[in-house]
RNA sequence: GCCGAUGUAGCUCAAUGGUAGAGCAGCGGAUUUGUAAUCCGUUGGUUGGAGGUUCAAGUCCCCUCAUCGGCUCCA
């Protein structure tokens, strides 16, 4: 009987030759040891495959190791897997759910009726370990739906009864099977237990999760872990987390003395303390200047009106359960205001306007109050009063694209100020509960991709993700640890012009209904400070630092030649402080140093002498002496370059 | 809102159901100092709040509030 042949082409243009059904496996050894060793899974005519698969035809095949961007989800997948069987070893009464691979790692959703505490992480870690160790094949099995969901019925797993049921749809599904462990899973995996090495996983927290994410569900135990190729990139890992731990806003805010919430006022209602404030009041004056050379014109507003406004707008409708509750007075119903935009309307609306004066351009920072459930309220970052860096633009509809590149583009120039140089953004479409129709909404969606396309701003789309009055693209910047933050949104909105029937006198003498764009650059003042605050690590630009400069005595004799620097350096606009007690000037360093005052000026006798100060940087050092003009010189190059670094 | 954890001095943390403590900060004093902590003394608490069990509660139970990790949601 003649075997068949098939011809495997690598990934460098050779082909072998190998009998039909051979396994990845083998295509490995027969390339090296080496690989066979190292391979993770592979890549079948571009399909991701278990590397122990067979082969049945011509194909093309690429080995998958370690090096492979693919292959580190496989690897985390099989992790979540060995967690799960961990579990299930240690905890045999418990329900497996699901465990995907996520950014940084994977998790895997449990129901059990006692939840799992911090306590059992190391013990499970330690069974997962004990596992991966006795190197059970990860096997896949091809079946049927009727068949897999016999078998989880028999392992009595509900949840995986649930899945196989909606994604098996009838069809064939594939199990993996590793000792007496089943699940459902698409795969690839790993080939053993044993190719995921001791020391390279970790577990890192328990939550609670609403079963398929819906909070009608049951909720379920989720545990968090992450897992690399290799100790020592695990480590490096770990190692960001405790970074990130370190520039948490909420502990600089209290260490810098910058911010508090305090429970006599509310959760989430954010007290700035005058090193916070001054740091806000000059991103303020920034952001002011920048709208003046723009185009911008600046409006005040109420943080109150009235219900028919609310009505008008549409928020009572599409809105409501975001807003405070209402306020009754003299047979009036009034609410905190939610968002400004119905009171740049109103602005509109008090007189006639003709195209002669659009585009119309208001910003205000306005501060808004929306009602957001306890359990996410964090820091600065989610808070229930806030404030705005709002602007809208009330512009004919023809130049509706012409205007959103110039917003995004001013959007960059703004960021970019801050020190943030990478940027992606989302563009979100008609959410369920949304006003007008499918086709303008379109058309929206449509342009705000020309735009983002013509200003070379990668996006991504956000369905569903859109306001309830039109499509919106929000601009993410990558903070110094690598992070996204979402600051800037940019909304479409043919909406609300309607509703409160604006309109502009045009050239032909008829009256036509504007378009309207709503924006924020910053987000929120109060979210943007924190994520300066860990983008920075609490150590801000000298442009925004709360004190700049801190004038810092070695003996009382230095003191009046110390205080004439003062009185100088105020008067130029310096935030600048002193030290004079009569401490060891290390102590007062280290003060200064902790509190992350960009310069520390000291003078002694030397300095007396020939009009010097002794420079110190918190980055740099110990300078040396410079004359005093020399040091202006360079301070206020820096300031007005709105340099991040200091030397 | 939901699941879990936590809540002790301004901050960081101790205290088998048996008299609430330390370091730092603060305050008082001494020290006059050259690039990340000088020394001595000292104030400070309804243990988040309200109830209960107990001879006795920071500790055990119930309720509540806040915070933290997530889920859902979001600037």
């Amino acid at each position: 009987m003649k075997v068949e042949e098939i011809k495997v082409t690598l990934p460098d243009g050779s082909v072998m030759d190998f009998k039909k059904g051979v396994s990845g496996e083998e295509v490995a050894k027969a390339i090296s040891e080496r690989l066979l060793k190292d391979a993770v899974a592979m890549k079948v005519d571009g399909i991701l495959k278990d590397i122990a698969s067979p082969l049945n035809e011509d194909c093309s095949i690429e080995i998958l190791t370690s090096k492979n961007k693919e292959s580190l989800e496989i690897y985390r997948h099989s992790t979540a897997h060995l967690l799960a069987n961990a579990v299930k070893e240690l905890f045999p009464e418990t329900k497996i759910a699901i465990g995907p691979v996520i950014e940084d790692g994977f998790y895997y959703d449990f129901d059990r009726e006692t939840p799992f505490t911090p306590e059992d992480l190391p013990a499970i870690e330690q069974k997962m370990a004990e596992i991966a160790k006795r190197g059970n094949p990860i096997e896949r099995q091809d079946v049927s739906s009727e068949e897999a969901i016999r078998l989880f019925k028999g392992e009595d797993e509900p949840y995986k009864v649930e899945l196989v049921t909606e994604k098996g749809q009838g069809g064939m599904v594939s199990i993996y099977k590793q000792g007496n462990f089943t699940d459902f899973c698409r795969g690839p995996h790993l080939s053993s237990t044993s190719k995921i090495k001791e020391g390279t996983f970790k577990l890192l927290s328990i939550a609670g999760a609403y079963w398929k994410g819906d909070e009608k569900n049951k909720m379920l135990q989720r545990i968090y872990g992450t897992s690399f190729f290799t100790k020592k990139e695990l480590d490096e890992h770990l190692k960001k987390l405790e970074e990130a731990r370190l520039r948490d806003h909420r502990k600089l805010g209290k260490e810098l003395d910058l911010f508090s919430v305090a429970d006599e006022i509310g959760g989430g209602l954010i007290l700035w303390h005058p090193k916070g404030a001054i740091v806000r009041k000059t991103i303020e004056d920034f952001w002011r200047e920048e709208h003046i050379k723009n185009g911008y014109e600046f409006v005040f507003t109420p943080h109150i009106g009235r219900s028919t406004l609310w009505e008008t707008s549409g928020h009572l409708d599409f809105y409501k359960e975001n807003m405070y509750p209402r306020m009754e007075m003299e047979n009036q119903t009034f609410y905190a205001k939610p968002m400004n935009c119905p009171f740049h309307v109103m602005i509109y609306k008090s007189k006639h306007r003709s195209y002669r004066e659009l585009p119309l351009r208001w910003a205000e920072l306005g501060t808004v109050y929306r009602y957001e459930k306890s359990g996410v309220l964090h820091g600065l970052m989610r808070v229930r009063g806030f404030t705005q860096d709002d602007a809208h633009l009330f512009v004919p509809q023809d130049d509706m694209e012409k205007e959103v590149v110039s917003v995004i583009n001013f959007t960059i120039h703004i960021l970019k100020s801050f020190g943030f140089t990478e940027f992606s953004s989302f563009i979100a479409t008609k959410p369920e509960k949304s006003v007008g129709e499918e086709e303008r909404w379109n058309a929206a969606t449509d342009a705000l991709k020309r735009a983002a396309e013509s200003v070379d701003l990668l996006y991504e789309m956000d369905e569903g993700g859109g306001a309830f009055y039109g499509p919106k693209i929000d601009i993410k910047i990558k903070d110094a640890l690598g992070r996204s933050w979402q600051l800037s949104t940019v909304q479409f909105d043919f909406n609300l012009p309607e509703k409160f029937n604006l309109e502009y006198i045009g050239k032909d003498n008829k009256p036509h209904t504007p378009y309207m764009i709503h924006r924020a650059l910053l987000g929120s003042l109060e979210r943007f400070f924190g994520i300066l605050i860990e983008n920075f690590a609490g150590a801000f630009p000298l442009w925004l630092a709360p004190e700049q400069v801190r004038v810092m005595s070695i003996a009382d004799r230095h003191i009046p030649y110390c205080e004439k620097l003062l009185a100088e350096f105020k008067e130029k606009g310096i935030r600048c402080s002193s030290d004079f007690r009569p401490e060891k000037i290390n102590y007062k360093i280290r003060e200064a140093q902790l509190e992350k005052v960009p310069y520390m000026l000291i003078s002694g006798d030397r300095e007396i002498e020939n009009e010097s100060v002794s420079v110190r940087t918190r980055s740099g050092g110990d300078r040396g002496s410079k004359k005093v003009v020399e040091f202006l010189d360079e301070f206020f190059k820096k300031v007005k370059s709105k340099e991040i670094k200091l030397d």
